[in-house]
DNA sequence: TCTGGGGTCCTTAGCCCT
DNA sequence: TCTGAGGGCTAAGGACCC
């Protein structure tokens, strides 16, 4: 997809068509994800400083990430391509590769042309948004090719011309080549993905490793013979913040940790999983960042035993001088073993606990509180409001402060005036643009925060229910 | 007002074991 | 008994991707 998260909100958003949209953190350490190809005009990009982001382009509307409405449309984009092919790879929310000759629609150039070309049109026309094909023989020149292909594109890789056409490219169009080993190779005067293919092999092992180097000259040469993997397990999951200012006070970093903990254990547990190796994250006023892990004896999905494993990596590392970020993970991922589920059954019983304590990392009773809270929590929209959440579960903060924080770009709802999205707020003001997918750009009006008529809300969908469905 | 969050994979080094 | 090779595991860091 195109700019997704950008292209989402311009849908959604109809005063935003056509108009310099950025979409990422707005607090002070925030970073552009994404960058409508207006704002890209002005020079912005992701991963970049959102600061620089807003001198560059002072007058783009500048949103935070509606996941939960991306994973939506995500959803609907992932299903279509699941018509075409069983065997689908996805790479992330709006990228995926798909096995086209394992599903039998596209047994030759031709017929690949054609099926890309139905698909980019019934992507439109069951989200309004519009993507990019990328079609050849093998992931890699797939990946390339979508890229080229890019914006509302499609291109296909004869077999045959994959040298030619990759040759003159720069050496950072190949996946797996970023500013590190692109500066590298640039360093050797290696430029180009031809000048790659001449340095051979045994020169490009050398220089930046012996899997890296062999990986490179088999790309460089077109040859990539990975399959289409459809279902990937997860190896890890983390949480990580990155706080506004730097945090010193040594009590108020360990309950960071804590906080983080609990909220890593909440995500292992909704994937299923419970994990061998607790990892603690710290990067620290000068941006550098270290690690720490630990190894248990067997996999766990306790949160008391992930609190207490991440305080004592914390007790070795030293904070003095400031940390900007904090981030707790599991990796040695396992699914339910039988043990844990006889102690979680346990657990679940009224203080049933004791009697699963011999088995390793049982599941004591903040664990059902966990899921609990989950359960409950689908009025608030996690995703939606991240800094209303964080800021009423963060020790040391205006916690639960009588007026909300109105994030730009967030859902909200009006008594009189219906649905709209925050456009902005400050000095005890929130203004509101009231409009809907579909709809004539809207009006504005500006509210005190604390006006009871005035509520957040879900996302609405981008096509109405029963609009045209996927007839791939 | 420089540099997010969630991942994956690779490399290196040390240790233990065979 | 000493030495070395090699594999597996753990820990830490780095590069990369979206």
């Amino acid at each position: 997809m195109d700019a997704f998260y950008a292209s989402v909100e311009q849908a959604s958003k109809p005063s935003l068509q056509g108009k310099a949209v950025i979409v990422g953190g707005l607090g002070p350490r925030g970073v552009v994800a994404t960058a409508s190809y207006e704002a890209r005009r002005f020079g912005v990009h992701s991963a970049m400083p959102m600061g620089q982001a807003r001198r560059l382009c002072p007058n783009g509307a500048y949103l935070i990430p509606r996941f939960s409405l991306y994973r939506q449309v995500s959803d609907v984009v992932m299903a279509m391509l699941r018509e075409l092919s069983p065997l689908v790879e996805p790479l992330s929310l709006d990228e995926a590769f798909v096995d086209l000759e394992a599903g039998g629609v596209a047994f030759d150039s031709p017929t690949a042309r054609e099926t890309g070309e139905r698909l980019r049109a019934d992507i439109r026309a069951a989200t309004g948004l519009s993507g990019s094909v990328g079609l050849a023989g093998s992931k890699m020149l797939a990946k390339v090719a979508s890229e080229e292909a890019k914006p509302a594109g499609l291109l296909l890789i004869e077999p045959g011309t994959e040298r030619e056409l990759l040759a003159p490219m720069s050496v950072r169009t190949l996946p797996g080549v970023g500013p590190a080993t692109g500066e590298h190779l640039r360093r050797a005067g290696i430029t180009t993905v031809g000048e790659l293919v001449e340095a051979g092999e045994d020169e490009l092992v050398r220089m930046v490793g012996r899997s890296a180097g062999a990986g490179l000259y088999r790309m460089a040469l077109g040859l990539d013979d990975r399959p289409v993997v459809a279902e990937r397990d997860a190896k890890s999951v983390s949480v990580e913040d990155t706080f506004d200012v730097d945090l010193h006070d040594r009590v108020r970093i360990r309950g960071e940790v804590q906080r983080l903990a609990d909220r890593c254990v909440q995500r292992l547990r909704g994937s299923g999983h419970s994990g061998r190796t607790i990892v603690l994250k710290v990067r620290r006023y000068d941006f550098s960042t270290l690690t720490r892990s630990e190894t248990l004896r067997g996999p766990t999905d306790d949160p008391a035993v992930v609190r207490e494993a991440a305080a004592r990596l914390l007790e070795g590392v030293d904070t003095t001088g400031g940390v900007r970020l904090l981030g707790v993970g599991v990796t040695g991922l396992a699914d339910y073993t039988q043990e844990d589920l006889f102690a979680q059954s346990l657990a679940a019983e009224p203080d049933g606990a004791e009697g699963a304590a011999g088995a390793e990392g049982a599941a004591g009773p903040a664990g059902a509180g966990g899921e609990a809270a989950e359960a409950g929590a689908t009025e608030a929209e996690p995703e939606g409001a991240p800094g209303a959440r964080e800021a009423a579960e963060t020790p040391g903060e205006p916690v639960a402060s009588p007026e909300r924080r109105w994030m730009a770009g967030s859902d909200v709802r009006h008594a009189v005036y219906g649905p709209g999205w925050v456009q902005g707020s400050g000095v005890g003001r929130v203004t509101v643009r009231f409009e809907q997918p579909g709809s004539e750009p809207g009006r504005v009006r500006t509210f005190r925060v604390d006006d009871p008529e005035l509520e957040p809300s879900d996302p609405l969908p981008l096509v109405g229910e029963g609009g045209p469905e996927g007839t791939v």
